[in-house]
DNA sequence: GAGTGGTCTAGACCACGAC
DNA sequence: TCGTGGTCTAGACCACTCG
């Protein structure tokens, strides 16, 4: 019977990881099930319940009905991104901001922009091209379309003074985003507008975002070289 | 008084969505307290305590003490990301994985690793050199320092059969990380060791991890060009 | 001071899934 | 089958913070 110094979910939570990280509890192994750790801890098992499946959801624990609780074989796994937008991101950082619309046309999607909204019919997309910068530098480099069967009033939509992302946010619920990151190496035109070399090493962020199955946009930001996303994990 | 079908949080949770969605509550909209909407849908207020959690902890709600939940005015803004184990991966698409060290010496960091990982003395660090190779092509080059002082053993370990990632998550605790991401162009070196032309944009993850204050290991992690890192955002 | 979310409790029932 | 985690309830107290 180990009492707590206080039953809060939080110091259930820091001696299952203490047991963990001091390998009482190795990788792999089953721990006690909720009932049992209650008792020796002197508290609900609510609060037990709470506080390991915290720790599932970090990624620490592997959780199975009837089979139990075990310490996961390879945590560290999951790190949590903030994209930020990208206004945001530049003025938190105390610099100035400036959006430019660098392209505006209607016409058909290219063939992998369809592919990877799941768009069927040929419906009319609006094509945006627009750069942002931070401190009157080229920062990232937006390259949109909009499927205007899912938001018609992006078309009388004016993207000069307000980004397209805040407007959708504003305008267009959204259900589901895929994300994805690469590098690429800048195309001849990207640098240009970038005012980068040709070639140079760019990350691009990726994104098709949905509002109930309806394909809403497709988004590439490329980023300036030297751009770092950042995470912290603690475990 | 709206009955839901079903008194569990995840109904709680869809309506409350359902509610955001349609713009029933708009972006930065207080929302009712969860004593009131217990009463609304007929529920225990935990139940709703726990739909609204998860949606603040999704950030679509911003919860505070006294003045309530809100409608988050940015959501979308978080990305859930999966580092996994290169070896899991790798076997995960039904490759072949092999694994070569192709480099061993023990010494100091150079400066840019000492800062990342915040050494104070001058201590010896193994510099670990590796490449991960997915149905015998280069998929990852691998470049880690470990800290002796942090990892002793580390030492005598043989990082020729198994990876020192591996290695470290059996016998080194680790209590928090930070990762970064970015594209490089590849320097001649790691070119020839991946067998792509040199400059060409890879994506380096950048990790460093410590054990309670205490520095473990600095990895840089070269993927292939091609390499995307890629995640699903349920809203 | 007072209203809000944060949490704990004790008990109960249920769904899953290993055996 | 039956032990495990998953969840709901009703009530209670507390911590924070706005006015």
């Amino acid at each position: 019977m180990t009492a707590l110094d206080t039953n809060t979910w939080q110091a259930v939570r820091a001696e299952v990881q203490r047991r963990i990280r001091t390998r009482h509890w190795k990788p792999g192994d089953p721990i006690p099930n909720e009932a049992d750790l209650a008792e020796e801890f002197g508290c609900a098992r609510a609060t037990v319940n709470r506080a390991l499946r915290d720790l599932a959801e970090a990624g620490i624990l592997e959780r199975k009905r009837r089979s139990g609780t075990r310490v996961a074989l390879h945590p560290n796994r999951r790190a949590v991104l903030d994209i930020p937008v990208i206004r945001k991101d530049i003025e938190g950082r105390g610099e100035t901001y400036d959006y430019r619309l660098i392209g505006r046309e209607t016409g058909p999607a290219p063939v992998g922009v369809g592919l990877a909204m799941g768009l069927t019919g040929g419906g009319p997309q609006l094509h945006l091209v627009a750069v942002h910068l931070a401190n009157r530098v080229p920062y990232v480099l937006e390259d949109r379309w909009i499927n205007l069967a899912a938001a018609p009033r992006a078309e009388t939509a004016d993207f000069t003074g307000q980004s397209a992302n805040e407007w959708l946010l504003e305008n267009i619920p959204v259900t589901r985003s895929e994300l994805s990151i690469a590098a690429i190496n800048a195309t001849p035109e990207q640098a240009r507008v970038l005012g980068v070399a040709p070639g140079a090493a760019v990350l691009e962020i990726h994104r098709t975002t949905w509002n109930c199955d309806a394909p809403v946009t497709d988004v590439r930001l490329v980023h300036a070289p030297g751009y770092r996303l950042s995470s912290t994990v603690e475990v």
